[in-house]
DNA sequence: CCCTTCACG
DNA sequence: ACGTACGTGAAGGGG
């Protein structure tokens, strides 16, 4: 027999911190409880226990509270939001037919102690789930437990039994007793021996097995002298340690795991509540009716049609071809398997069982259809690099749900289908490289591809109508993000050429250097440590040095360049770890980080510019991140000079926008002052000094003009005093005043900060000029930090947002042109004001005159778009 | 897995 | 009286 025993407490804490906050359209939480459910449902799947309990901590103290004050005295209180979910799950169990166990004076952890010991002693088998490692040490004798570790969203389970136990930690279960005895456990207020930590405490258990042990033997010559006195000061605390670390596994209670109840499971009760808390995917999977015998939400079945014959399979496309139908598509990562929807039918075909040229025929064959997809860039840089063009993707459902909530952080299938259509996808099992390889056809696997794909056409007919909803964004989507979407792809694929040789050897350079500011550095300190890590070199300067310190984090010295810069007078070694951080970043991050990325197959760097990731409209660039390639430091700069033109014949051509953001902002905020200074051509930081301070603009000192510069940053970010003030190194006071002079200069920009925090206020959202939307939920919040951050962005967005939709739009018309004209030139870079092309030097003029005419054109407003473009053979030189 | 630091716009 | 610049990604360190 097989008993399966949850933590309760536990696994509805992971459940609430891992599902982002849902609720009911009355505002009652539920995630915590739809978390707890999925993870309940599905380990009884995997599991197939003969009998579930659950055992809940009880709000009372227990009999460790008693004899120790401090114990779980740093815990706080479960939040509101949390505290309320707890009853109706508990009222869910219940009618679910799932036993409860909780006991006054105990924590769950010792009734699953209990439970376990009794299960495994009559020789039956007894799996517990938790999601914190204090139970492991339960693990044996029939007994094993499943770890939970949450992420937003999902949950992986890793299931221990001694063998792993003791294959992870080199030793026994019950040993984890021993180990928290010495280390302590900070999340329990469980003090252990002071000034012992993890890796002495690994050692000393690995060495002597157990506490008692390693205080027979404590003069053993094994135990170092510092340990030895640490261990002879704690062992007060160590023994107590042990016994607050021990859960009790003989405790009196009133069930009897073994014996089954008639598990009743009150079926109408359950669909009650379900409804109530809006969470249909339940009332789904338990196949609940309601009381008058409607069921809500039937599955219906998929007929799957697995397609292998070559002919067949280009006249079921040629029939489609005549015909306008929607084909919502999904593609394995691996590539190895296509489904379509067409006709009520899904049809499968998989990639192995066709030669290569068939099966690059059929891809190119379907990919002229009308498709829908989810997330379709990189399965279309895919498909470029197979020499297929693609130009049927018609809707994209991942970009259509980050245009509708920029804000998500992440668009994956399986939660976009939860968010918009309360559908719960298996993890894809079909992603494998293998995965259809199989010989004997692998039924679950198809139905899983197809139930995928299945989710995509039910994605689409719920975003559609919110996307007609906003025309503007309508708009947005059709002609720019989704056209912008193929011009992502071809950047990616094409990539830019690298000269790894150039790189290496700059590399061995850095190194040279590193190695004798690293010796200079211990030499200074008087040993070796490890630079990098901000608590020793913390440690080293202000406690071992004693220079200066400003406290400033939580977790110790702050040793920001900022803060060395400032004591850098005090000692030599402060210049040099400055140096060593510049150095080894430029090494690691830079050198070797890029060095791993170069292709084998044409030496180049395919970054992918991601389109779905900031909640301002940007692009981000990862894998890796080529818009944040040095610029500011000569020595950094350097770096560019390894990104070259494919050859001799060709150079690189790099236009960026001149204050782009400013001038966005002149705009919006109409702002007649600055709308003229950009009309003038001027110098804008001059111009504005010059107004600030009222003197002539000749006159303007470049501190003056540098002043003015950081403001006109800061009013892009929303400013405030204190920021300016740390930025320019004036008092908080002087920094008001500068602001305030500003603001009386720059009537329009007042006004517009003051009317699009008052805007955003009251619809909750702002927006660019093109109507991209940003909701901000920060503005009602009860916390100051909080909403003031909401005001600063509430400022910025628009500005920032809008930017970036004219750089897109100067990308897609930049492309769509070098593409029309047969041009052999290249746009391969986006770095948020800069485009950068690779062109055959023969096109060099022709398309640099394109270029900033693009540029320069993307929007009318009521500034001029200014944009300079240079070339060279590196993008050092073309960056001009 | 989170924090700190630092690279870019 | 709160505690602050906006938007990103990568690496190293340590709990």
């Amino acid at each position: 027999m097989k008993i399966m025993v949850i933590d309760g407490n536990s696994i509805l804490n992971r459940a609430f911190y891992g599902v982002r906050l849902l609720t009911n359209h009355e505002g009652f939480y539920t995630n915590a409880i739809y978390g707890f459910l999925s993870t309940l449902f599905k380990l009884q799947d995997e599991e197939a226990p003969d009998r579930t309990i659950v055992c809940f901590d009880v709000r009372e103290k227990t009999f460790r509270h008693k004899k120790f004050e401090t114990y779980k005295a740093t815990r706080k209180g479960m939040p509101d939001e949390l505290a309320m979910q707890l009853p109706v799950m508990k009222d869910i169990l219940d009618k679910l037919g799932i036993t409860r166990c909780e006991k006054a004076g105990y924590e769950a952890d010792d009734l699953i102690g209990t439970i376990s010991h009794i299960v495994s002693q009559s020789g039956n088998e007894c799996v517990i789930v938790t999601g914190d490692k204090d139970s492991l040490q339960l693990v044996g004798n029939g007994t094993s437990v499943r770890l939970v570790t949450s992420k937003m969203g999902q949950s992986n389970t890793t299931k221990y039994d001694e063998q792993l136990f003791q294959e992870e930690y080199g030793f026994k279960p019950i040993q984890l007793i021993d180990l928290k005895a010495l280390m302590g456990d900070t999340s329990d207020n469980i003090s252990g021996v002071a000034g012992i930590g993890k890796k002495t405490a690994n050692d000393l258990i690995k060495l002597f097995g157990s506490v008692e042990n390693i205080y027979k033997n404590i003069d053993s010559p094994e135990i170092k002298k510092g340990v030895r006195e640490k261990l002879i000061s704690g062992e007060q605390s160590a023994k107590d340690s042990y016994w607050l670390a021990t859960i009790d596994r003989n405790v009196p209670i009133d069930i009897d795991p073994m014996s089954l109840s008639d598990e009743f499971v009150d079926e109408d009760g359950l669909y009650e509540i379900f409804n109530k808390l809006e969470l249909k995917t339940f009332i789904n999977r338990l196949g609940l009716v309601s009381a008058d015998g409607q069921k809500t939400f039937e599955k219906k079945d998929i007929s799957v049609s697995n397609l292998t014959n070559f002919g067949d399979i280009l006249n079921q496309i040629s029939e489609l071809e005549n015909e306008t139908q929607n084909i919502f598509v999904h593609v394995n990562k691996a590539q190895t398997a296509i489904c379509f929807h067409a006709n009520d039918k899904y049809y499968i075909i998989k990639a192995h069982i066709f030669t290569e040229d068939e099966w690059f025929e059929i891809l190119r064959r379907i990919f002229k259809l009308n498709i829908i997809m989810h997330d379709a860039k990189d399965q279309v840089v895919n498909l470029l690099k197979l020499g297929i063009s693609v130009e049927g993707i018609k809707f994209d459902t991942c970009l259509a749900a980050y245009l509708l909530n920029p804000a998500e952080g992440s668009y994956d299938l399986q939660r976009v289908a939860l968010a918009y259509c309360q559908i719960e996808l298996a993890p894809p099992d079909f992603d494998n490289e293998d995965a259809f390889l199989g010989l004997i056809d692998n039924q679950d696997m198809e139905k899983q591809l197809a139930r995928w794909t299945e989710a995509i056409e039910y994605i689409y007919n719920e975003i559609m109508p919110k996307l007609k909803a906003q025309p503007e964004l309508e708009k947005l989507y059709y002609e720019l993000e989704l056209p912008l979407m193929t011009v992502l792809a071809d950047m990616q694929k094409i990539g830019c050429k690298v000269d790894a040789d150039l790189l290496k050897s700059f590399g061995l350079q850095l190194d040279r250097r590193i190695e004798l500011l690293t010796n200079e550095i211990y030499d200074y300190a008087g040993g070796e440590f490890k630079i990098n890590s901000p608590k020793q070199l913390g440690e080293i300067l202000f406690d071992r040095l004693g220079l200066p310190a400003q406290k400033k984090t939580k977790s110790g010295y702050s040793t920001s360049a900022e803060i060395l810069e400032s004591i850098a007078g005090y000692h030599p070694i402060v210049n040099a770890v400055l140096e060593y951080r510049q150095l080894t970043k430029l090494k690691s991050t830079y050198v070797d980080g890029l060095l791993k990325v170069i292709s084998p197959d044409d030496g180049r760097i395919h970054s992918h510019f991601q389109q779905t990731v900031t909640a301002t409209g940007r692009l981000s660039s990862v894998d890796p991140n080529l818009q944040n390639i040095p610029v500011r430091t000569e020595l950094g700069r350097e770096l560019r000079k390894m990104f070259v033109a494919q050859d001799e014949n060709h150079v690189l051509i790099d236009a960026d926008y001149s204050q782009i953001e400013l001038r966005v902002l002149a705009h919006i905020a109409q702002d007649e002052t600055m709308l003229e200074a950009f009309r003038n051509g001027a110098d804008i930081h001059a111009a504005t000094a010059s107004k600030v301070y009222g003197v002539p603009i000749e006159d303007v000192t470049s501190q003056m003009r540098s002043s003015c510069k950081a403001v006109n940053f800061g009013i892009v970010y929303g400013i405030s005093d204190f920021a300016l003030a740390g930025d320019l190194g004036i008092s908080r006071k002087q920094a008001g005043e500068f602001i305030k002079s500003y603001l009386e200069t720059y009537t329009g920009v007042d006004k517009y900060m003051k009317d699009i925090k008052a805007s955003a206020k009251e619809k909750g959202y702002v927006e660019t000029l093109f109507g991209r939307r940003r909701y901000l939920p920060e503005l009602s919040s009860k916390s100051f930090p909080i909403r003031a951050f909401g005001e600063r962005v509430a400022m910025n967005t628009p500005i920032q947002g809008t930017a970036a939709d004219i750089i897109k739009i100067a990308m897609f018309r930049v492309w769509k042109r070098l593409k029309d004209g047969g041009y052999k030139t290249r746009l391969i870079l986006q770095v948020h004001d800069e485009l950068i092309l690779e062109s055959p030097i023969s096109e060099r003029e022709e398309v640099t005159k394109l270029l900033t005419e693009e540029m320069q054109n993307a929007i009318k407003m009521d500034v001029p778009l200014v944009a300079e473009a240079h070339f060279g053979h590196d993008w050092y030189t073309a960056k001009g």
